[in-house]
Parts: structure tokens; sequence; C-alpha cells
DNA sequence: ATAATCTTTTGAGGAAAGTCAAATAATCAG
DNA sequence: CTGATTATTTGACTTTCCTCAAAAGATTAT
């Protein structure tokens, strides 16, 4: 439990009480590199958690794909779309790494809502997070030229570029895998 | 009130007790043409409800504006990056047309929560669809050419042609007027 | 260690969409 | 209604970034 105690840190609000309950729905898993935690096709049951390693999502088009996020540990992290919309998903999650997650399954997590309104607040600042990093994400890829993008990620999430391929990066910052390579080679 | 009622109609989960306490709180705004319901610079304290018109939120960037969404009769709408974080918004939202909207202030919202948890579930929701269709649009700016965004938004969202200019398009579809004239040519 | 595979870099040429400029069409104010 | 302003279309040219191809550099399995 020494590792999730940072999970929340990140919302003051939430009472001892809840907590416990929602630790409780918790459970973890191991993934390793490349493993997928969701796929396309099915729908997301699960809120993750990463506890150690990384992820990415990822939709897929023919035979590329496309990079939608990242994230690190002590993020939450689904395919909202479909954990939201209870449909299937267009999105898949795969680890970066060998990566430790905590996940609680949507059901659990509505029936933790009927008893404790501070956890539904909790989702829905996860939620408004989730909101705020995407459309900073639009706007971000309207405004900006492909050297631009990259010069902000770097700037925005260092470690990102550390850890990621960097055909990764390109799906990420929508442009190719040669472009990326060649704005890499000028800096 | 006969105006507001399909307000709730997308939302039946919600409680007779909830819907008049929320309608207490709701006041109620007439907007010429281009008049701002929201600018950039300030902190967003209102969400929106158009009754008649319509409305487009807009970023600027040097001279000129990049669309992030159009809103018609019977949506919900805000600047919600900064509704949600309560920082300063880089967002404009200008009424399209003359419009009516309804509008509940950000600390009258919050304070409806703790005595009506089934509004902060609909909030939620309204929330939650904000999150897809930006999710939506994300992907779909990513995946497709700039003819196919225009196909596609005649698909989906016909009413906006008839009621944007070319211009106000272009922004949205991030292409250059120009070649919208020109797709629109060739069509 | 070595081959096999996968990733990244580099080069050449081409396509998509942008910019600038001018002409035409539509809208607005008096 | 008419001139003035604004919006849209069209044309010529440029830029950005993509695609294809091949070489160089890493990584992985045997």
């Amino acid at each position: 439990m020494k590792n999730n105690i940072n999970m929340f840190d990140q919302f003051p609000g939430l009472g001892e009480e809840a907590k416990i309950a929602f630790e409780k729905e918790l459970d973890s898993l191991l993934v390793d590199k490349g493993g997928l935690l969701e796929q396309e096709g099915k729908v997301c049951d699960h809120l993750y958690f990463i506890i150690e390693g990384s992820a990415r999502s990822f939709y897929r088009k023919e035979n590329k794909d496309i990079t939608v996020s990242f994230s690190l540990e002590g993020e939450f992290l689904t395919a909202m779309h479909s954990f939201i919309s209870r449909k299937p998903s267009y999105e898949n999650i795969e680890a970066m790494e060998k990566t430790k997650v905590a996940r609680i399954k949507y059901e659990s997590l509505l029936k933790l809502f009927e008893k404790h309104h501070d956890l539904e607040r909790t989702y829905r600042l996860i939620l408004e997070r989730y909101y705020v990093s995407l459309e900073e994400q639009l706007i971000f890829s309207k405004f900006k030229s492909a050297r631009d993008r990259y010069l902000d990620l770097m700037d925005y999430r260092p470690k990102i570029i550390q850890r990621a391929s960097v055909g990764q990066i390109a799906t990420y910052l929508d442009m190719s895998i040669e472009t990326l390579s060649r704005i890499r080679g000028k800096i």
C-alpha cells in the first residue's frame, strides 16, 4: 500500500473512509513491455493508476498508429472515451516498459459514488484534468509547427522524450518519423 | 421557463427538487451578433445553455483566430478550461447571431452540488460529453485530410455549415480560407 | 559474439496546403 | 439605393512536410 500513498495526495478533499473504501476495490497488475492494458474493440472497464513504469494510448488507422497520450508513474489513466460512454474503445493502451498499475472497475467506481460523494468529486477532478490536458493538446497541435510542437514537448514533458521511441513521439506529435528525426538533428 | 424545458430532457436522472433549485440560480441573457459571452484574460464564471441562436468558441493567436467549437440551441457551453481550473481563459466565446442564453454562476453550481448530488452527477455528464466531443475532434483532425474534415463536418453538423462563415469554418477545420473555398468549389 | 531484426538517420523528389495578390460577390450603413 | 466595407473565390507561386529508398546504428535472440 505504501506505493499507492501518493495516489490520494493529489486530492486533498478526500476523506479517510472514502480512501479506504476505494483501496479495497483496487487490484494491481504487472504488465510487460508492449503488453496491452486496453484493446480497441472492447469496452474499457478500468480506471488505472500507474505505480511504476509508463504507458502509451494510441489509435490504429490502417497500418500506422496515432499516439494520443503518454502516462508516467503517479498518473491516472484510462481509455476515457469508452470508459465514459460504455461503447467499444477505438483506443489501445500499452505498457512502454515493465509497468505496475493499480486499477478499479467501472462498476465498482459507480457503486462507490453512491456512498462516497467525495469520491465522485475526485473522479470529476480526474475527468477535468483529462479534459484540460486534451484541450491543451488540441490547441497546441493547431497553433504550432512540427518543430515547435517538439520543442514544447521537450519543455513540458522531457521525461517522455527520454522514454518513448522516436517513432512513438512522431505519431504523438503528428509528423513523420523522418521529419522528427530531422528536427532532432538540428537542435 | 417553457424555453428551458429541454435543458433537463437530456438528463433523465435528475430529480424535481434539483431542477427547481437549479432553475432558481439561472439568469438569462440576450446577446447581439458578435457580442462576447466570455473573453480571454478573464476567469470564466458561467456555464451557459443556449436557448436560441448559436455561438463560437475561439482562441486568438497573433492576428488570426482558431475556432475550437460551435454551439447551437439546446447545448451547454462554457470556456471549460478556465471554468474548471479557475485560471484566466485563453478562450473567447461570441454569439454568431442574436442569441438567448441561460447561465449559472460557477459558485452557485458548487453550492448546489453540496445539496444535490444528482446535479453534480449531471454536471459530470456534461463534462463527459465535452470530453468525448473534444477527443473526437482531436482524432478526426489527426486522421483526416483537409477535404475529409470538411466532408465530415457536412455529415455531422450540417447546420454549422449553414450558419458559420467560410472564414470561421476554415479556422475550425484548421485550414486556410482559400483551401476551404477550393474544396467547396469541387464538391 | 554474430546474425537477424528493428529503429533512426539521411537524401531526393513530390504532394498538400499555405501565402500573397487580385478579382468577384455579398453585406451593411447612411 | 448606392457606395463602402467585408467575405469569398481564383490564380500563381512557395513552403512544409510527406513518401520512398537506402544507409547507419541499436537491440535481441541464439
